[in-house]
DNA sequence: TGTACATCAGTGAACGCGCGTTCACTGATGTAC
DNA sequence: TGTACATCAGTGAACGCGCGTTCACTGATGTAC
């Protein structure tokens, strides 16, 4: 058959949406190329029209989570680095991994990756610290600023990690709410 | 061949020990048995004769990576908190994940495990909240406490995983260096 | 207008490989008689 | 003291399966003549 125009950048946007998803929601080695053309609508033989390798797809994914996220986390944000951490450490985000931040979902298992896939992860978090470093009050000295961003991102993501670990429901939840504090208060301290 | 009584507890404590080693370096998911069980110096085939399951294996390994990484921390923590958090996000920590946190190094991968691995992790967790807790100053009020050791502890582990998966030298040591000043000054606000 | 051919996204079978798990077997030693 | 047997940690081959990747092929449409 013939295909309109468009057909296989539709196709390949639709594989990197799932991929993009399965690999938040399962992590990537547990996360199969079969599966993921099944859920696209496709056969497995078709992925190598599209990418290059597993690896190539991992690296589109994640840029594409990414994108995904920050345009959702920028909505949050308008009202304030407050509206930011809320809804970072919500209990939705919490709770759908596979819509979520992909730093959190993936950092420790793409810090095993090769270079190209870390360097690309290395480049978003550059992005991502300068957006936290620019909502910080302006009580906090320009020395500090950028600091102060990486650890309010660091912090975050290890809390929503450790309240998704949990099986502790109550536990999930302090976790969620001593991050936010946390954070605020981060933000806020001047020294 | 018969063995010395203690042999088979041996074998399995060197199983634990190599598979501890390899699941914090590689993740469980890209880690097999026979793999393990070949730098254990045995053939696979031995395995199910110590262990129920891998996942059995990945409890007993979290758990011994968890005691081994308390012991050492311990030591770094006689000196107070500000000890313990420059050990956790030294540069040394940072470039042996074999041998350091395995919570840094699992916990995304194990919130997508079974019920009674992550019920483990759980409890292992609250040991380590109260760990924090007791070493913060008196200065911080009671009501405070439980959540800050929790955020600390947090902060702690994303900015390893974060220093861990950059691949600029010096962020990576940035990185660092920012978690521990807000760890410190979430562990002396006492607001 | 009608026929022949080129295009190319996607198909489906196959490649070698490692996975977790099972199981019949080995063989050195200890115990029973 | 000497023989027969039980023990059991570890071996090695095999199970079915899914992995990432390759490739000859399909078949509907567009283009050339």
């Amino acid at each position: 058959m013939r295909f309109d125009k468009g057909h296989k950048a539709a196709t390949r946007a639709r594989i990197v949406a799932v991929a993009a998803a399965r690999f938040r929601r399962d992590g990537v080695a547990a996360t199969g190329i079969a599966p993921i053309m099944e859920e696209a609508g496709l056969t497995h033989g078709g992925f190598y029209a599209h990418f290059e390798s597993k690896e190539a797809l991992v690296r589109e994914s994640l840029d594409a989570a990414l994108a995904q996220t920050r345009r959702r986390q920028e909505k949050a944000g308008e009202a304030g680095l407050r509206g930011r951490l809320a809804h970072y450490l919500s209990a939705a985000h919490r709770d759908a991994p596979a819509q979520g931040c992909a730093v959190a979902a993936l950092v420790a298992e793409i810090a095993r990756h090769p270079e190209a896939t870390r360097a690309l992860l290395t480049a978003r978090l550059e992005a991502i610290f300068a957006r936290y470093e620019s909502q910080l009050p302006e009580a906090v000295p320009q020395a500090a600023r950028r600091g102060r961003a990486i650890a309010i991102f660091a912090l975050l993501l290890g809390a929503l990690q450790l309240a998704r670990a949990a099986t502790d429901a109550a536990l999930s939840d302090k976790i969620l709410q001593s991050g936010i504090e946390a954070a605020q208060s981060l933000a806020a301290t001047a020294d």
